[in-house]
DNA sequence: GACAACCATTGACAATCTCAACGAATCTCA
DNA sequence: TGAGATTCGTTGAGATTGTCAATGGTTGTC
């Protein structure tokens, strides 16, 4: 019986052991690495709910109490605006978000988690939560609230801004 | 004169602060976060080379001494094996890798660099470094250092292997 | 020697990224 | 006041990436 679970491949082949390489500790690769593999993860806990980390994401972001514009939301998940359009299209048909008119400036909107919208993103985020700590299996509490602290140092670079 | 220079937006527009927002330390957020802007820079220092990210770390594991098999490249950089035939075809085009038979196993096949990939690598491995201490602005040598660890800890799961 | 498993490859398809352009609304500044 | 530049959301196109199924050639098993 062909066991097809996770991953866990078996015969190494060939003798190269390419974590031995020097790639193997290069930054790049080890942030893509283990952004790939959360991303995966991620998405597979929430298919079962419709969503996925992108539009999980702007669903969270949506339940704020100050509602952002959609070129806020854009930049702050550094995506092209245009892709916001379709992520909120996506949630919209779904009833899980609304778009308002934004009072200060017509031009812009105001998105807000709809009641649904904020039940299903606290589902969600204790899924991702669940996933997450999969990820994070070889990690302390400690380590993680390290990481977490570095990736910071490393978004939070807004130049100016006094 | 409009400068266009590099992504310092200005006028925040409205108030929503989301860098303040619970997202904002979700690690799986960050990690993508930071991974896309790495990507970024690093395509970006890559371009005039005629590589990228990608390109560019399947490159560095042929000048390994053990020349690694497809599947284990794929393995290894968690892509799937048809596109590392895509990649392995351009990087051959472009005269910087050979594919060579395996003498253990006919089916499989060694992808070593050639000179010019040998060469072409180390002056892309001098733009990438340069493009991620950019990134790595604000962080210290050492917390780099515990970013690499840390995140080696997540790669590393190898579930088996005694 | 039949049969399952594996490697590289091809092809198709969805998802994501990137860029250019447009109408509507706002801002700037003379 | 009003012309021109800028911003917002949106649409559309095109390239890149991610995922999956299927195939010919090869190897290992029994």
């Amino acid at each position: 019986m062909p066991a097809k679970d996770t991953a866990a491949s078996s015969t190494p082949l060939s003798g190269a052991d390419l974590w031995s390489s020097s790639l193997a500790s290069h930054v790049p690769f080890l942030i893509a690495r283990a952004r790939a593999l959360m991303v995966r993860r991620c998405n597979q806990a929430l298919r079962p709910l419709g969503l996925n980390v992108r539009t999980f994401s702007l669903l969270w972001l949506t339940t704020e109490p100050v509602p952002a514009t959609q070129r806020e939301l854009s930049d702050f998940l550094d995506l092209d605006p245009s892709q916001v359009v379709a992520l909120i299209d996506d949630l919209e048909a779904q009833g899980l978000v609304e778009r308002r008119a934004n009072p200060a400036d017509r031009r812009a909107r105001q998105t807000v988690a709809t009641e649904k919208g904020r039940r299903l993103c606290g589902t969600a985020q204790a899924a991702v939560d669940r996933a997450t700590e999969e990820v994070f299996a070889g990690l302390t509490k400690g380590e993680q609230a390290q990481l977490t602290s570095l990736l910071l140092g490393i978004n939070r670079q807004k130049p100016s801004r006094a």
